[in-house]
DNA sequence: TTTTTCAGTTTAGAAAAACTAAGGCTAGTT
DNA sequence: AACTAGCCTTAGTTTTTCTAAACTGAAAAA
């Protein structure tokens, strides 16, 4: 019978930001990292949604969620139109002059590889300041409004991405503790030094190297690079180092590598310039 | 200097959102229709975008909003980007089988027209719940979630937009009445009914027609055209018809024409069919 | 002129939405 | 069997959004 009911309600936009998100990253807790909420949150715009629609987009399984049909073949024309969508809200940002450029950066790039090169950047856009926000994994350029992102991971075939360096791994020490290492058998006395984030470092290194480790290395972990890197200055230990990360200690000769086995991770330290920043990757580029 | 801030946040989707209905229709009042909120909810949506942005997007006049030349410059990707979410969002709820059939007409197409149509709709959607939303202004069929749209207005160019019948007015009342006009001059001394959305009906019917009509004409005006046509019915006056609404009551012998003097407007019932309602147009369609 | 009208603004308060925290569940893993 | 990872649920809180109503200021009408 017709009736004359209210207008009929769309679904909230920030539920369907939530299931692109969640669809595309293939998970409830990834999404809500990248949102910055709780996966609590997360789940319950997905169940709006769904409740919206009458149909599941999500297989709920003991080990995360399955898209469902419906769901997957939904995923492409949001993830397009949140795509768009970031695309204008940038070109918003764009019409006034950023008075703050946002830089996204792995906590150890930010701090060891970035912090010497910011004054190339500050020559860039004198008026603007600066901000440097840290993050493990890197960010959606076309969602968060970054405007440079610097991370270690392995090199994509996206524009405007920039690779400036391979990532190559190598211990280094102290120089006084360098004398007492000889070998990469030297190694097994002494404190083998690592980064939280990359458990693996010695493992690979050990592999590639051909040189077998006592059981225990890694023996000391650090959840921030940079404070590994002063333990290992102060003669504490043996730090599995990056390259990138380490130069300008090498260069300093606070850091000396005690052997010539330099390994490829098959990672890059990779920039990335959201639209409009390009100038800024430049600055980097061809600050070395 | 390099600080870790919290993430750099985008602006709020619903202040987007406000944005594009406020660019494209050109004012805050009739994005607020669209939206079904207050002109103060988008005036502070639009406010929040502003100084998300550090610039204004609409040149306040006296009368209404004019874009900033920023603003227009953003309008086309934003509709573009709400489009395809619209887009989107149309195939996420045609994912399951709608179990409502949503339906905007203009009040007097829905009673007058719609309603002894409305069977053969129901024999192409057996299973759906029929709901006829009465609305003044065509609804956006990309962002409202309405199945069809039913309204007397100039026709476009859209694809998916059917014109059912030319827009047609002449002047109807009951039998007995007519016996009593034979000529224009004759309802001088009449009653004339009005619908109150249409106010220049008897006037342009008048100057089309060569008929000087006397002053106050429109003497009677209704909101519901159901009603001024009741009124007709019942002999308390002269109406202005549109052939569309007052067909069937001419068939039933209820209403006749006193002379054969019929001015088209240039408008035309128009039915226009969302993605996924093409069936049900066509069954509107061959209804007649 | 003065008055009216139009369209947007502004506020406080109310309503709704979104979020968090904490505990629970289930199926692989150790 | 205990552990773990990942999502779910619920209650309660915080944040956002909305409304109502009075206000502003300029154009149009009287």
């Amino acid at each position: 019978m017709p009736v004359s009911p209210p207008r009929p309600k769309g679904p909230p936009l920030n539920a369907l930001r939530a299931f692109e998100a969640a669809a595309r990253l293939g998970g409830f807790a990834l999404a809500a990292e990248e949102l910055c909420v709780t996966p609590g949150a997360v789940s319950q715009h997905i169940k709006t949604l769904e409740d919206w629609a009458g149909t599941p987009l999500f297989e709920r399984r003991s080990h995360g969620v399955r898209l469902t049909k419906a769901g997957a073949s939904l995923l492409p024309e949001f993830t397009a139109a949140f795509d768009q969508l970031g695309h204008a809200t940038r070109a918003l940002r764009g019409v006034a002059p950023a008075k703050t450029v946002q830089i996204a950066a792995l906590p150890s790039v930010a701090q060891l590889w970035l912090a010497p090169r910011l004054p190339s950047l500050r020559a860039v856009r004198p008026e603007a300041r600066m901000s440097v926000t840290a993050l493990e994994t890197p960010p959606n350029l076309s969602r968060d409004m970054f405007d440079l992102s610097l991370f270690i991971a392995v090199p994509g075939k996206l524009e405007a991405q920039h690779v400036l360096a391979r990532d190559e791994i190598f211990p280094v020490c102290a120089p006084e503790l360098a004398r007492r290492i000889r070998t990469p058998d030297d190694l097994a006395a002494r404190t083998l030094l690592v980064d939280a984030a990359w458990p693996e470092d010695w493992s690979l290194w050990a592999t590639e190297a051909g040189v077998t480790l006592p059981g225990d290395f890694g023996s000391a972990s650090f959840s921030l690079y940079a404070m590994a890197l002063e333990e290992a200055r102060a003669g504490a230990g043996v730090l599995m180092a990056h390259r990138v990360l380490v130069q300008t200690a090498l260069d300093a000769g606070q850091l000396v590598c005690p052997f010539d086995i330099v390994v490829p991770t098959g990672k890059a330290l990779v920039l990335t310039a959201a639209p409009g920043a390009e100038d800024l990757a430049a600055a980097l580029l061809e600050a070395g």
